[in-house]
DNA sequence: TAATATATTGAATATACATTCAATGAAATG
DNA sequence: CATTTCATTGAATGTATATTCAATATATTA
């Protein structure tokens, strides 16, 4: 393995424990010499790595919004058979792979609370609520859907994902809904 | 009024601004200046009043664990009725008095994220989860709520409403959904 | 009014933590 | 092997911020 890519190595290792360590405490509660401590490495050589503490959440920032991205509906799907099944995608990816689904959390709670403004600004443009917005609105002339403000709707769905995703990144206890469940909001 | 009267409005308008910033921003995020600014008051006043940051969020974790406290439902109600009447108890009580659901959103943060062990274990012990399960299980024998682990059920309940009050209560263009939507999450 | 208690302030202090740095070890290169 | 480049460390530095404090103003009491 060639030094580039040790050193690549070691920077995902620190990128996926700053993950982990930011949803569950909380990003000003998260000290560079925790994430260090975890990695495990010493706290000057982070600085190796990523020039500051906001560099590291910026770059976690830019995995999150590159992910995924368009989640856009095929005309031939129906809106909640599509809905259910991406909902069942993220939940079982997370299984296996948690950083998808600590990155969706992440995303949520840089777009909402104080976390700094270019990092908003990213999170916010990568935002699913547009296209399910559009889903929503087929559904409810398909009368799959019932009536309602199409944007609440939306927003009450992903944010109600988000809530439930956040206890499962901090609670072993909380298992992972029936994605039925949530698209049945909708119905 | 006497002095002990005023000194107590004085401590409640500090309650609800620090409550106000803390859901806004996060515990660790808002600073003791940045409360006395908003309430406002020198900084060093604040200490007058409380003996400590952390004095400031138990007194709030404290006010949140007395409250409405017992959620059971009477026998002669459905369950489903009973949750989408308390949960629009919630939403409309939140239009006039928004300390009531931003207490809601902290109550939630302080259970899972890094906030002082004394505050998450109270807030804790204030959990509507034990009294819903019940709930919820009496609904799933009388047919009305779909079969699943109830504990899952209720959870996914309560986080979903976590999920969409953290929102209401950062983002002004969110509107409170209708409680119907939620408790279709159990049908 | 005088004396006492409480409220208030802003500057001083202490502490926690992000960041820097000089020094050391280890690997690559020639 | 000699040299250079990169990885690593732990202690030093600077900054932000919780907390304390001495001084002053305002209210209460006798």
């Amino acid at each position: 393995m060639t030094r580039k890519e040790q050193k690549e190595e070691r920077r995902k290792a620190i990128l996926m424990t700053a993950l982990k360590l930011f949803v569950e405490r909380g990003y000003h509660d998260t000290k560079i010499t925790d994430i260090a401590e975890a990695v495990p490495m010493s706290t000057g050589l982070m600085f190796h790595y990523f020039e500051s503490k906001e560099d590291l959440l910026m770059e976690l920032v830019r995995m999150g919004s590159a992910g995924p991205g368009s989640v856009a509906c095929p005309e031939d799907v129906p809106p909640d058979v599509y809905l259910t099944s991406l909902l069942g995608q993220i939940l079982s990816y997370a299984k296996e792979q948690p950083w998808v689904f600590y990155m969706f959390v992440l995303m949520g709670q840089v777009r909402r609370t104080g976390m700094p403004e270019e990092a908003r600004k990213l999170a916010e443009s990568a935002d699913a609520l547009v296209p399910t917005v559009s889903m929503i609105e087929r559904g409810q002339k398909e009368g799959i859907f019932h009536k309602g403000d199409s944007d609440t709707l939306a927003r009450c769905f992903w944010y109600a994902v988000q809530g439930i995703m956040e206890q499962m990144a901090t609670d072993p206890e909380m298992k992972a809904p029936d994605p039925e469940w949530i698209v049945a909001m909708l119905k």
